[in-house]
DNA sequence: TAGGCCATCTGGTCCT
DNA sequence: AGGACCAGATGGCCTA
């Protein structure tokens, strides 16, 4: 945490070149009540300057209060500023992680979200279905082919293949229309190959 | 030119 | 009080 914003300052002028914040940091410092204690008079100070200090800081605090509250802001702002490029940077971290499309087109936030969720789903339902055909069968577990799983591209293609003997069942795209929020049904499981593919591969931003 | 996507600003709310 | 988070507003850029 601290990591993240310790060096807010040092790049809060990233993409604003100038901005008042340095001038109204500056007339801040300048109004801070932090210096005085090193600047305190020797000398006896007498009893009704307390009083003249008091009327004078007031109405420096009414003259300050904007500065204090853009200062505020400015900073706000930065933090807001660093807490979005976290959320990209995460949302990058991401996509990395992805099987990557053909025409390298950059997936928008929402299609990265989208497209991840169903591949977690596609690749859950991969690991529920092989335990149990291991379970029923003995069986080798059915696994997804790393040709597959990192080529997005062709998800028609028979470089998506299966493992086992199941990748004989279905040859012809059988898209799934439902979204991985709401699973296909228990019947639809043998054409799950493809079915967790299209899932997926199948997304289309817009129809999800 | 309209629409989509994005970055940023901003004010409000909640939490520590 | 200050920071984190959120959602709305705004303007810029890009593409069909």
């Amino acid at each position: 945490m601290d990591s993240v914003y310790s060096d807010i300052d040092s790049n809060s002028c990233d993409f604003f070149p100038h901005t008042d914040d340095e001038d109204s940091r500056a007339s801040l410092r300048s109004a801070s009540p932090d210096s005085s204690p090193l600047c305190q008079p020797r000398s006896p100070v007498p009893e009704r300057q307390p009083e003249k200090k008091r009327r004078r800081g007031r109405a420096r605090s009414e003259a300050t209060v904007q500065v204090v509250k853009k200062n505020r802001r400015l900073k706000a702002n930065d933090r807001e500023r660093n807490r979005m490029h976290n959320l990209n940077d995460a949302l990058d971290a991401l996509r990395g992680v992805l099987p990557a499309f053909p025409d390298e087109t950059k997936l928008t936030k929402i299609e990265t979200l989208r497209f991840a969720h169903n591949y977690i789903w596609a690749l859950s339902e991969t690991i529920r279905i092989a335990d149990l055909q291991a379970g029923k069968t003995g069986d080798p577990p059915l696994l997804l082919s790393p040709a597959c799983l990192g080529d997005a591209s062709s998800p028609g293609s028979d470089a998506c293949s299966w493992s086992s003997s199941a990748s004989s069942s279905s040859s012809s795209p059988a898209y799934c229309a439902s979204s991985p929020g709401s699973p296909a049904a228990p019947e639809d499981y043998s054409y799950l190959q493809q079915d967790a593919l299209y899932g997926f591969h199948g997304f289309v931003p817009g129809i999800y």
